[in-house]
DNA sequence: GCGACAG
DNA sequence: ATCTTGTCGC
C-alpha cells in the first residue's frame, strides 16, 4: 500500500474548489469514442474513510475487459484532504486515487469510477476531473441520480433512459438486471455515452454495479479496515 | 431564505 | 461514505 500525497496548490476552500472545475473543464475531451467494450483493460477505483481518524484509502482494480479477471490492483492511503461537499466529491477523492492508479504495475486502461462526469452541477464531476488530470478514458457510474432527473427505464436489463438537467442529457439512467433499480452512466472524458452504458452493461454479467466497483469497492474496504486495526489499541486476550 | 444533494 | 445480523429467496 503506498501513500497519498495531496497534490500542490490543491485548494483549501469551497470557492478555490469551483474555481479549479470552471477552469479545468475546458479541458474535458468528449469527442472520443473511447475503448471497444471487451477489449483490453478496465481499471474500477474507489475510496474508502474513517474520518473519525482522518484516514483514506483507495484502491485501483485492474480487470482483462474480456474476461472480467483481476490482472492487478494497488492501494494507497493517507489523510483526508477535503470534506465531502456535493459538487465538490472529486477534491475529497482524487488524491487518493491518483497515488493507487500511480501504483498499479501495468496501464489502467478504461477507468470506471463511482460518481458522475458531466453529470455535475458545473459540468465536471470526479469522472471527468479525473480524466482530465490522468488524461486516460474515464466514465462514471453512480448509484444515486443525485440532483437530476429521469423517467423509469424499461424494467428489462439494457433499457436507458436520459439522465436530465433540465432539458439537456447529461447522462443516462441505465439497467443493469430485470426489475433492479437502474445505474446512472455518465461521460468523464474521451468516451461517448453510447459506449459508456455499452462498457457498464459489459461489467455487469451478474451484478447491478459494475466488476470493476465492485471490485474496488471490497479491496478499498478491506484496505481500510487493516490500516485502522493497526492504528487501534492492542486488543485485549488472544491475537497477534 | 430553506432544503436537497455523487461518495 | 458509515452505522450493522440475521434473514428471505433462488
Amino acid at each position: 500500500m503506498t501513500t497519498v500525497r495531496t497534490p500542490a496548490g490543491w485548494p483549501a476552500t469551497e470557492e478555490e474548489a469551483r474555481a479549479v472545475q470552471d477552469e479545468l473543464r475546458a479541458r474535458v475531451v468528449i469527442d472520443e469514442p473511447g475503448p471497444v467494450p471487451g477489449t483490453g483493460h478496465v481499471t474500477g477505483v474507489d475510496v474508502a474513510y474513517d474520518d473519525e481518524r482522518d484516514v483514506v484509502v483507495a484502491a485501483a482494480v485492474v480487470l482483462d475487459a474480456a474476461s472480467l479477471d483481476v490482472v492487478a490492483e494497488a492501494t494507497a492511503a493517507g489523510r483526508v484532504s477535503f470534506p465531502y461537499v456535493p459538487g465538490l466529491l472529486a477534491f475529497r477523492e482524487i488524491p487518493a486515487v491518483l497515488a493507487a492508479l500511480d501504483a498499479l504495475p501495468c496501464p489502467p486502461g478504461l477507468v470506471v469510477c463511482d460518481g458522475y462526469g458531466l453529470a455535475h452541477p458545473r459540468r465536471f464531476g470526479l469522472a471527468s476531473h479525473l480524466g482530465v488530470l490522468t488524461g486516460l478514458p474515464v466514465i462514471g457510474v453512480a448509484k444515486n441520480p443525485f440532483t437530476f432527473t429521469y423517467d423509469d427505464p424499461g424494467p428489462r436489463r439494457g433499457s436507458s433512459a436520459p439522465l436530465l438537467a433540465g432539458e439537456e442529457e447529461v447522462g443516462r439512467a441505465l439497467r443493469t438486471r430485470d426489475g433492479v433499480k437502474p445505474v446512472f452512466v455518465s461521460v468523464g472524458h474521451r468516451v461517448a455515452l453510447d459506449n459508456a452504458c455499452a462498457h457498464v452493461l459489459a461489467l455487469t454479467p451478474a451484478y447491478r454495479l459494475p466488476e470493476t466497483t465492485r471490485r474496488a469497492d471490497s479491496l478499498c474496504r478491506r484496505a481500510l479496515q487493516e490500516t485502522t486495526t493497526r492504528h487501534a489499541p492492542a486488543p485485549r486476550g488472544a491475537g497477534g
